[in-house]
Formats: structure tokens, C-alpha cells, sequence
DNA sequence: CGTAGGCTTGATTGAACTCAACAAGTGTGG
DNA sequence: CCACACTTGTTGAGTTCAATCAAGCCTACG
């Protein structure tokens, strides 16, 4: 399931067989986790990373009076705390928002593949920077655009970024979390995304169903959002 | 003025005497902005990346109705898109919220610097991580805390990010933006921050006046914001 | 078959937005 | 030197989007 993570970093750049090889040398074992475990807690010291073999994870950062905000989704083939290498412990935690198994990468040997490497260092940076980006939209979303709006830019993001790995169809894809954890993402109340999603449905845009994305109208739904996947540092070959 | 720069790095990790001078080597001029220019404009092929010298800087994305979010805030002392080295076109415009001056640093020496001084490119890569931790507590900011939470936040993160490179006093600092671009920041209304602001005021935790953040009540302002600075990743010396 | 978690809907409230007017300060040109 | 435009900040009145409060509904499952 590593593959899942070449196939993505060789959408954009060569990595060579020694490259590959390093790169798989990193793993030291896998883990299952059932939905809705903490992986890892903010704070933690680390000595690993975790890359997402199946299932989806999140970041999310907690407020005193309970809320909490997810601040990125990651799918299978991310790295979801590769910044950890560099920044020794997290600002956040990570969540199991569906069952999931994951890979652990030793930090030892990431530092070894910075020690040899340029190349393949240069593509680790790379992907924590395309994280950033994808920062950057969400705080475009949660400072600027509607609440449908918001819903609507997510399921087009996700669709996007499950395509690389080969886990969405043209019509939409298996995302299997609750109302509530996405208002975790959107920045909202459970209630409200409940109503939002019923509008997006009933405009004949989208629906979120039984653990699923089905999309109605992709056009009609990237208009609303203002979907526009530059962010995401992708080949047009890949869209 | 590139000490701001080293010092930053210097509190956190040993810089040797080769690394500074490789760092200084990748510098090919200084330029001086008005405020209110796009200094780099979203798309555009980047060969540099912009350290910011004097003034703020803040890198921001625009939606199709004319608003915009800033999504960062960068003061003296920052790589402003240094992630640009990596992604080789932004996602995103900088914009001299200030007048600035800036150096440029060639992607070429950079590059050099990653293919034979690996420590250094670690700490370049942790620069652009601490960046991406800024990001997610903005996300918490925008998703979950109430305007006033999101203002009162703000201003103690610029104390401490400017603190550490000696441009803010004990009791405030310069802020020479208007109430338009903090809004902008914040993801509200100009309106809304006037009131926000006089709010802050009148409860005598901070004054924002003629350019500057005057502190009333430091501990009241932080125990509103919530503010933790854990997210910056600062040695505990340098707070 | 009872209970819990997730979903749905209605009624009400509230935080932030919109619209509008005006004040203060700055720069410019007649 | 003053008239004028222009930007920035300020305040009030009314509106709207999303939150809150509350109730009821599935359906999965122990």
C-alpha cells in the first residue's frame, strides 16, 4: 500500500529504484487502528511518522470549551505528520476518523535519507509544503466562503486527492464519517451541516449518504464552490 | 538585517560559520516595496524566494466576488515563500501590507544548499513547517473562535513572532496596517473589526491605534485569545 | 426489545454582515 | 490658500446566516 504513496510522488517527479528503496527502508512496521482513536496526541514526543495505508485521518486541534477543529483530512498514500521529522512534536493530534491502517516511517532513517538524498529530501519538503497549501484554502473557506460553499469545496477536494490514489470514481467516492466530524472540518455545528447537506442535495448537486459522496452535478458543484485545484500542486495530467 | 533571520534560527538549532555563509551566498539583492504592492503574484514562475528585511508582509488569495483572506502574516526576520523553493509556483499573491524591504534568495543557491549541506536544509524545511503550524492555528481561529477571540489572538501571536526578532516592546509593538487588512486577517468585515476593536478597547486589553498594538492587560488578552505559543515552536528561552 | 448514536426538523436567538451616513485626516490642484 | 476628492475610521439601524435549544426519528446492536 506504499505504492499508493509512490504512485503519487511519481505523478510529479521521478524517484529513482535507490530512492524507492530508501524510502521503503524508512518503514518499521504497520499499524490498524479503529475509527475514532487518537494516533497520535498533541505535544507527544515522536519518533516516527505515520503515512495513511487505508482509511482516513485528521488533524485537529482542541479548544478549552470542547470544540475542536479539524484542520486537514489526509487519504490513503499522505504522509500525515511527515512535518513531525522536522518539528520533533506535533501542534495537533491525529484521528482515526474511519478505521484505518498506517505505516510508521522511523525518524532515524528519514534523517538518514536528508544525510544522502538531496533529491528525495527536496520531494519529502515538497509534500509538506503542498500540506501548507492545502492549509491555505481551508482558511480561505473558513474566513470567506458560506457554509454550502464550505461542504461544497470539500467534497471537490477530496474527490481530486482520492483520485490520484485511485480511491474515488467519476461520480464520487467512500468517505465515511459523520456530520458531526464534518463540521468539524467545515468550522460549523453538526445541525447546520445537516441542513447544508440537504440543500446540496435538493439544489441536485451532491449527496452524503450512507458513508459516500455521490456526486449529482460535479460542474454545477465546483461553480459553487469555486473549485480551482492549482493548490493542490498537481501534473494536468493527473486531473 | 539577514541577522533577524539567523538569530530566529539560532534559537532554536546551532547554525555553523559554513551554513551562515552559505545561507548569506544564496542572496542576490534587496528591494524596497510601497506599501500595498503584489510582490508576487499567484502563479507566476518563482526563481527567488523573499525574506523579509523591514515591514509586514502577507500572503493572501483572492475569491471571485473581489474578497480576499490573508492567510499569513509575515514579519521581519521571515521567509515569506521560501515553500516556493519547493513548489516552484505559488498558490498565493505576497503583498507589502507595510512598506518593506526585502531580500531575494536564488533558488539555484538553494538548491546547492540542499545537495551538500543537509543540516541546514532541515532547518529550512522546519522554517517552512513552523509556517504550516501558523496556518492550522489560523484555521482554529477562523473555524471556531468569535471575532473578538480571533483578534485578541492575532495580536499576541505578532508579540511573540516580533519579540523574537526585537521588534516589539514588553508593552506593544508597530503595526502600521489598516483596520481593512485586519479584517481581511480575520476573515470579517471592516465594520465588524471597528467594533471589535473599540471592544477590546473599552474592555482595556489592547488599544490598536495609529499603527500600533498597545497592550493594556497582556495576561487578560492572552486568557480570551486562549493563546498557547506552543504552535511556534520556540525554545522556551525565547519566551 | 430497549437503548444509544447519528440524523432530521422546527422555533428562536444571536453574532456578524449590510447599508448608510458622517467625521477626520491627507493629498492635490485651481 | 481653499475647495475637493479620497482614504480610513466610526457609529447607528436593520438584516441574515448560522448557532442554539428542543424534540422526535431512525436503525444498529447488545
Amino acid at each position: 500500500m506504499i505504492e499508493c504513496h509512490l504512485r503519487k510522488l511519481r505523478l510529479r517527479d521521478e524517484i529513482s529504484a535507490e530512492e524507492e528503496a530508501a524510502l521503503r527502508g524508512t518503514f518499521i512496521d504497520t499499524v490498524a487502528h479503529p475509527a475514532g482513536r487518537t494516533i497520535v496526541r498533541s505535544g507527544e514526543d515522536l519518533n516516527f511518522s505515520t503515512l495513511v495505508l487505508e482509511g482516513f485521518i485528521g488533524r485537529y486541534k482542541d479548544l478549552k470549551n470542547g470544540q475542536r477543529q479539524i484542520t486537514h483530512v489526509h487519504v490513503p498514500g499522505d504522509f500525515a505528520d511527515l512535518h513531525g521529522f522536522t518539528l520533533k512534536r506535533l501542534d495537533h493530534s491525529l484521528l482515526a476518523l474511519t478505521p484505518c491502517t498506517i505505516a510508521r516511517a522511523a525518524h532515524a532513517r528519514l534523517r538518514e535519507i536528508t544525510e544522502t538524498l538531496p533529491h528525495l529530501t527536496r520531494v519529502m519538503w515538497f509534500s509538506t509544503n503542498v500540506d501548507a497549501a492545502i492549509h491555505r484554502e481551508w482558511e480561505v473557506s473558513l474566513g470567506r466562503r458560506s457554509a454550502i460553499q464550505r461542504a461544497a469545496h470539500l467534497f471537490c477536494e477530496l474527490h481530486v486527492r482520492l483520485g490520484v490514489v485511485n480511491h474515488a470514481e467519476a461520480d464520487g467516492y467512500r468517505f465515511p464519517i459523520s456530520q458531526a466530524e464534518l463540521a468539524e472540518c467545515l468550522g460549523l455545528t453538526p445541525v447546520h451541516v445537516n441542513r447544508v447537506l440537504r440543500e446540496l442535495r435538493e439544489r441536485g448537486l451532491v449527496e452524503f449518504r450512507n458513508g459516500r459522496v455521490s456526486f449529482r452535478d460535479l460542474p454545477g458543484l465546483k461553480r459553487l464552490a469555486e473549485f480551482d485545484p492549482g493548490y493542490l500542486y498537481l501534473d494536468p495530467r493527473a486531473l
